[in-house]
DNA sequence: CAAATACTTCAGTCTACACTTAAATATGGA
DNA sequence: TCCATATTTAAGTGTAGACTGAAGTATTTG
């Protein structure tokens, strides 16, 4: 069994491979091209790498025409990747011209919202007492997510964890998971608040976002940095 | 930030490393020497890679004497050791014979009991009400810790989470982690009921334990395959 | 149907970095 | 004080496996 430790350890170990897998955090499916441009190399060795992942059972495949779409082939996964990548030393001394690129504020992890904006609407939920501290969803929880056109009953229905903290790699908060975090996300991609960036893992915030955001979280855009 | 991950992943790439980070998972310190052993190399080579892992702050080491105790240098790193180890692949057809080692049966995750024997007795604590479905303690289950001589109000103001559910790589099924974990796990190697083997992380139950998880758990030694 | 695109397969090459040999430093014990 | 043990440091070597170039297989398009 070690062994076996050890082979999924180099798997994840070598940078190509490493880059693959930060990249499909993003949740959504890629191409063998997409990911090749993604990681700076061929598409041989893209593809070299994604047979070795796959074989490992690690990424699933699905050919839709002459496209081949990569993606997590199970949950554990991402979780695997997440808690690796908050293993990312901490910013050490902050340079006095903040450096970071928008995905430090406002990105998806996996299939949920994360980032500074994932912090905030998390701890806007617990003060107006819509989750408890210890993450459950309160009465007056419910009858809000069922407002905002979430049908938390439903949720509960889905095999997967309802709801679940994840702790976010840059701000090192605990922000929303499971079938809720999931389910909030889809809303505002669907509800034209965020709206997802081509080549990576930033979301934006529209105009209607953030009037939306401001209403429901009583988040201003300095708030979220935005 | 991506660099910072890559930068992770292959530090936990290598074989020789990720045997020490396997070793590790026992939540003891061990020495270089030991270290070398376990991983079957040189001292200088396991002196090379320790500092690397240092260096990252994945590790963190302790002088005594002419000895050095390496141990994880947060929780944080167990935990992502713990998700890298539940991506090994679910052993395909079981053999005629089963080869397994102890290990699979008991042994010690981080610093609480997995195995065989940690999901039996998690199994037990639910169907008997001290914990409930979602792992919270009941308040039978507050008085159950009480009398086998574990004081859940003092492991309730530690900084560390009180009780999470940790999902076994061999087992596939979640067991008890967490403070009350850790202190369930101190206990029972205090009271001589479970033994530390000498270099492996698989635990041996002793005469008294047997008879005290039979009382306890309702486990009989063919229940947990002892 | 030919041409373009998406992806894979199979050789051969090349280099990062794990490992070795050798020697130095530090602590403990007799 | 001298020797054994524990560990680190330094310099040189060897190789696993990532990458490249060339060619092959599907699929779509015009």
């Amino acid at each position: 069994m070690e062994t076996a430790f050890k082979n999924i350890a180099a798997l994840i170990g070598d940078p190509t491979r490493a880059t693959i897998l930060w990249t499909l955090l993003d949740g959504k499916a890629f191409t063998a091209t997409e990911l090749a441009i993604a990681a700076d190399t061929s598409p041989q060795n893209m593809s070299m790498h994604l047979t070795k992942l796959v074989q490992a059972d690690l990424l699933s495949v699905e050919s839709q025409g002459r496209h081949r779409y990569y993606k997590f082939s199970r949950k554990d996964v991402a979780y695997a990747i997440e808690a690796l990548a908050n293993l990312i030393p901490a910013a050490r001394n902050t340079p006095a011209v903040e450096q970071d690129s928008a995905v430090k504020y406002c990105r998806t992890c996996y299939d949920h919202l994360a980032g500074k904006i994932g912090v905030a609407i998390t701890d806007s939920l617990i003060s107006q007492e819509i989750l408890s501290e210890t993450f459950d969803l309160t009465t007056k929880g419910n009858k809000w997510f069922g407002k905002i056109g979430i049908d938390v009953d439903v949720l509960k229905q889905q095999r997967r964890t309802f709801i679940r903290p994840c702790l976010d790699w840059s701000e090192r908060r605990h922000h929303l998971a499971g079938a809720v975090g999931a389910a909030l996300l889809d809303m505002m991609l669907a509800e034209d608040w965020l709206r997802r960036t081509r080549q990576s893992r930033a979301i934006v915030v529209t105009a209607e976002g953030e009037k939306m955001l401001k209403k429901h979280f009583l988040l201003t855009p300095s708030s979220v940095h935005v």
